[in-house]
DNA sequence: AGCACGCCGACT
DNA sequence: GTCGGCGTGCTC
């Protein structure tokens, strides 16, 4: 008997491959890189991975189980797909099922929760048993006809996976689980149509266009919908997909929703039309010629440095023409994905000039859509152009020519929390290495890591590389100490009387004002007066934000909320001593709007952004420039909201330097410098002119004159020079142990005896332990160990940390405790 | 990750 | 006496 065996990748954090035999009837059609549907545990089974197939049993353990299903025709990765996997679950030090976690769209991996049916056409040839008919019963009787495992073994009481998989392998039962399925399955889209008695001839459309054309959204709308009626042939009166005609465009959602109200407009439900959906209409590309400015990508990996961000999003459309007329693929990651953007923006620029070869992916996109993609992706070696955030990394490109990552230095380029902790940049560059394609880092603020990798000639520069100073626009400087000493601005206030005045003066101008203040809610802490306790989390060591809007006090790091209490929890005195301290976007947002009752006032922040609904309402009127002032954290900085923009007032500019971490005046510098950049370009183009009004305590600091001197390259330099000093990367690789525990003193010492081995194993390395600033975050305390070793020290330092890891569990039990887990390279 | 098993304290 | 909290170990 020609028994074959296969590893299985689950998609959990389980450390170790997992084997499964292969049954006689799946033996001619597995191949590494199909999905395959295996019991994993005594109740419960999951759609993993198949990375290797084999002769002989690759494992001691006896009672091997069978894959019950391979779900799938052909493979839905490639070997260079694993191959990058394998690296970043060695690389990250995390498991590979985490990493499979992260790179297929979670309707790929369906587990014990999918559904499963009763296959009609089953002929009993084996006499089933009592549980096994039991099943059965229960499916047919059912009027729902579907139910998942767990469902069923509720209703048994039992746990009944392995009568569960016997009927599987009978073929009496089916998964109700495949790609196809999966996609019938698609909630219906919405779809609009020019309405009754615009859509009857072409005269009666263009004097509608006549009268909307105080609204040149509007218009531009109308015309996107005539585009594609004129390209694929329909009459005036067809319906036509939302996504398809605005996609994530919000400022035409908005029109939309003008048009809609005023009749002009009408939309209804559907099941989607694959016709339309999926037939995308190539047209042809332009032809391509060289750009001699632009060298040829040479090297693993290059970088584009360029200060004005329309030649730089002009090379990179280029570098892109040329990869796509060389018949090759292209991904470009930039976190312009994640957000509302416009035409003006990269990703609008990319559709207007390759819109049937663009696709673009990003963690909003619903499942269905997700996978659409996926299945395109899977058939296709044709050239195409997929813009996405950093999860777009993980799509099964076959034919990649080019990857770009553009804004390197983006704090969410790294991701933090569930493993895998990778950075976009790195593995991107690993990726192109796999899959024979070249890596490019586009910024006009690169980051530290990627100028130093330039200075060193470890990457090259694809255009001349001059560094460049900008000439920064007018910067005034508050002490806000002065002014709370002299009187002259009140404790309960962070507007200043010249702040006051620019934003008046502005407004007189018809201008617009964007004020950043780089923490959200009302105050970060509500404090009692009389006794001088603040309310904080009962989870985590931090206090409470108050936020007015929802009138909650909320911890911004595990979420919990309470209602905001009227006495002081601590002493009980009767008077009302509890008060906010300290300023908020919220509050920032309040104190504007009584200081300029008619001018209209607009906050963005996370909490806004959490409602899409909120943020395209904002975004329409912005865009419909009935906006006067804009209130936000630095998320605002990356928003298509540059229209007009005369002041820039930053509310407190010693609360972002002095966040702690090494990074800290360098993301201040990036901010502050792209916010000028903006204003910069807006400028040329016959805008206004903007000014920069810093308000802070420290109004002496070096960051201020480094600022003004508009030099971003020697700003670096001196950043560079520092962190050499002090033994930081890129001069040396970082790595931080996290160690948790409910219980303080054993995540204490557990981390101190980690500290003393590892110094033990490996003395040429600098190791420190530090108690985080937030040493407890949902009822969990935190220790962290950071590493700093040589670049060649790689192997010894990962063998000292398995060794470690292994010996503490050994020399101290209760270190069993604690979670233990690692963030290289962290942010 | 999720689940079972086993150990201890709080109750009808 | 048993119920159920959590700590520990296992999953091919």
């Amino acid at each position: 008997m020609n028994h074959r065996f296969a590893t299985i990748a689950i998609p959990l954090a389980v450390d170790g491959a997992f084997h499964y035999g292969i049954p006689q009837d799946l033996s001619e059609k597995i191949q590494v890189g199909m999905r395959a549907v295996v019991s994993f545990g005594a109740k419960r089974f999951y759609t993993g991975i198949v990375t290797g197939i084999s002769q002989d049993c690759p494992t001691s353990i006896k009672d091997i189980k069978e894959v019950l299903l391979l779900p799938d025709e052909r493979p839905i990765v490639s070997l260079s797909d694993i191959a990058f996997w394998n690296w970043l679950a060695t690389y990250y030090m995390c498991t590979l099922g985490e990493v499979l976690r992260a790179a297929l769209p979670a309707a790929l991996l369906p587990e014990s929760r999918t559904e499963v049916i009763y296959n009609e056409e089953f002929v009993e040839e084996i006499a089933l048993n009592d549980l096994e008919l039991q099943i059965i019963s229960i499916l047919t009787s059912e009027k729902k006809a579907s139910l998942s495992l767990d469902a069923i073994q509720k209703k048994l009481n039992r746990p009944a996976i392995s009568a569960f998989t016997h009927l599987i392998s009978y073929g009496a039962i089916k998964l109700k689980e495949d790609i196809s399925s999966r996609i019938k399955k698609l909630p219906k889209e919405r779809v609009v149509r020019i309405a009754a008695p615009f859509n009857e001839s072409d005269s009666s459309l263009n004097s509608l266009l006549n009268d909307l054309k105080r609204a040149p959204r509007q218009v531009e709308l109308i015309e996107k919908i005539m585009e594609h009626i004129f390209l694929k042939e329909l009459d005036l009166n067809s319906y036509l997909s939302v996504d398809l005609i605005c996609n994530q465009n919000t400022s035409l959602r908005g029109a939309m929703n003008a048009l809609l109200k005023k009749g002009v407009l009408e939309d209804l439900y559907r099941t989607p039309q694959p016709e339309i959906e999926k037939t995308h209409i190539y047209q042809p590309l332009q032809p391509y010629t060289d750009n001699k400015d632009i060298a040829p990508i040479t090297g693993l990996c290059s970088v584009l440095y360029k200060q004005n961000i329309e030649e730089k999003e002009e090379i990179i459309i280029d570098l892109i023409h040329r990869e796509l007329s060389c018949g090759k693929q292209v991904l470009c990651i930039t976190p312009e994905a994640n957000r509302p953007y416009s035409d003006n923006d990269l990703i609008g620029k990319l559709k207007q000039k390759f819109h049937s070869y663009l696709r673009v992916y990003n963690s909003r996109l619903s499942e269905g859509k997700k996978l659409s993609l996926w299945q395109e992706l899977i058939q296709t070696e044709a050239p195409l152009i997929l813009v996405g955030a950093r999860s777009s990394l993980f799509l099964p490109l076959n034919n990649p020519g080019l990857i770009i990552v553009d804004q390197d230095q983006d704090y969410g380029m790294k991701q933090q929390d569930p493993a895998p902790r990778y950075h976009t940049r790195d593995a991107a560059i690993c990726l192109a290495q796999i899959k024979g394609a070249h890596a490019l880092i586009a910024s006009e603020t690169p980051s530290a890591e990627t100028l130093y990798n330039l200075n060193t000639d470890k990457w090259k520069s694809i255009v001349p590389y001059i560094p460049e100073r900008v000439e920064m626009p007018p910067i005034e400087v508050i002490d806000l100490d002065k002014l709370y000493r002299q009187k002259r601005l009140q404790s309960d206030n962070l507007v200043s009387p010249q702040l006051e005045q620019d934003i008046k003066d502005a407004l007189d101008r018809h201008e617009r004002i964007l004020l950043i203040q780089n923490r959200r809610g009302y105050s970060p802490y509500i404090k009692c007066k009389s006794c001088n306790t603040r309310i904080s989390c009962p989870h985590c060591s931090v206090s409470l934000t108050y936020h007015k809007g929802t009138n909650l006090m909320m911890c911004h790091y595990c979420g919990y909320t309470m209602s905001v209490p009227k006495i002081c929890p601590q002493c009980h005195n009767p008077e009302h001593t509890l008060t906010p301290f300290d300023f908020g976007s919220e509050r920032v947002e309040e104190e504007i709007s009584q200081l300029f009752p008619k001018a209209k006032v607009v906050r963005i922040d996370a909490d806004i952004l959490q409602s899409k609904k909120k943020m395209e309402d904002i975004m329409f009127q912005i865009d419909m420039g009935e906006v006067d002032i804009l209130v936000g954290t630095q998320i605002i900085a990356g928003m298509p909201i540059w229209d007009n923009i005369s002041l820039i007032g930053v509310m407190r500019l010693d609360n972002i330097l002095a966040f702690p971490d090494f990074r800290a005046h360098e993301r201040a510098y990036q901010l502050l410098y792209q916010l000028a950049l903006r204003t910069h370009r807006q400028a040329k183009t016959g805008g206004v002119k903007a000014k920069i009004v810093l308000q802070t305590k420290d109004p002496q600091h070096p960051f201020i004159d480094e600022l003004k001197s508009g030099d971003y390259n020697e700003f670096i330099m001196g950043q560079l020079e520092e962190r050499n000093l002090c033994e930081f990367p890129p001069f040396t690789r970082m790595t931080i142990i996290i160690i948790k525990c409910k219980d303080k003193m054993i995540t204490h010492r557990t981390a101190g005896l980690m500290t003393n081995m590892l110094r033990s194993y490996m003395p040429q390395v600098t190791i420190d332990m530090r108690i985080p600033s937030i040493e407890r975050v949902e009822l969990m305390y935190i220790r962290e160990i950071v590493v700093r070793r040589k670049a060649n020290q790689y192997s010894e330092e990962r063998t000292a940390f398995g060794r470690v890891i292994q010996e503490i569990k050994l020399r101290y039990p209760d270190s069993k405790r604690c979670r233990i887990y690692f963030d290289v390279d962290p942010l």
